[in-house]
DNA sequence: CCTTCGGTTCCAAAAAATTCGAACTCTCGG
DNA sequence: CCGAGAGTTCGAATTTTTTGGAACCGAAGG
């Protein structure tokens, strides 16, 4: 009856170097991420880009992003909506998010 | 007879983020890269930290880190020296390697 | 209510990474 | 030439990730 037991997120201290690393790792992760740097998104919206891609998937990788504390996954109406952590990541990993998204890189 | 065809090493503009960052998503590999922030080592030397993990292990840890083109790997007397690519690395991510290595982590 | 839409969860199969012993290589010291 | 020392490579076993179908869930809409 506590409010909903809402999927899980790191807090700010618990978000693990070594996690976000490996999440940021794939190309489609960075993608998704890439896509919420100038706001949230709902998910739909956000990883429309591949629709060959099933929905499973879609799901485990937001899964993995959240789970590193890099996105929040939230509902919003009949969907779900996307954050980026951003305040969190900068303030325990200072630069990092800066360094990985301005690097603009050739073909992955 | 062309100079040792040595291990391979990618040239500074085939350095992919996917790589880098997967290479440094694991602490051991961090904490090798760690000790050549200041200056190249001998392997021996920088990775006798722990005497309870197998060479083959080690030297796995090195050509994963080699390969993404993190640490250059050449034959120095009887030993490796490794030494990290900073140059390249900063080049190709600018501010990646410092957000990394600045990152005052709790125990990971 | 019943459906549909957007997603998550469950599960099993396939692919990738890690681990480590054993064999091999190269260099230096005798 | 014969070790010994420092590492790499090979192969196989284990573990972790990824992938995707199918079943399930909650919020509108009709």
């Amino acid at each position: 009856m506590v409010a909903v037991p809402e999927l899980a997120h790191p807090a700010r201290d618990e978000i693990q170097l070594s996690s976000v690393l490996f999440a940021l790792s794939d190309p489609d992760r960075r993608e998704v991420v890439r896509q919420l740097l100038d706001g949230p998104l709902d998910a739909a919206n956000c990883f429309a880009s591949d629709p060959s891609m099933p929905k499973s998937t879609k799901s485990h990788l937001m899964k993995v992003l959240r789970e590193a504390g890099i996105i929040r996954n939230e509902p919003h109406g009949r969907n779900r909506r996307l954050t980026l952590r951003r305040a969190d990541l900068d303030s325990r990993f200072p630069g990092l998010i800066d360094a990985i998204f301005t690097a603009h890189e050739p073909p992955d």
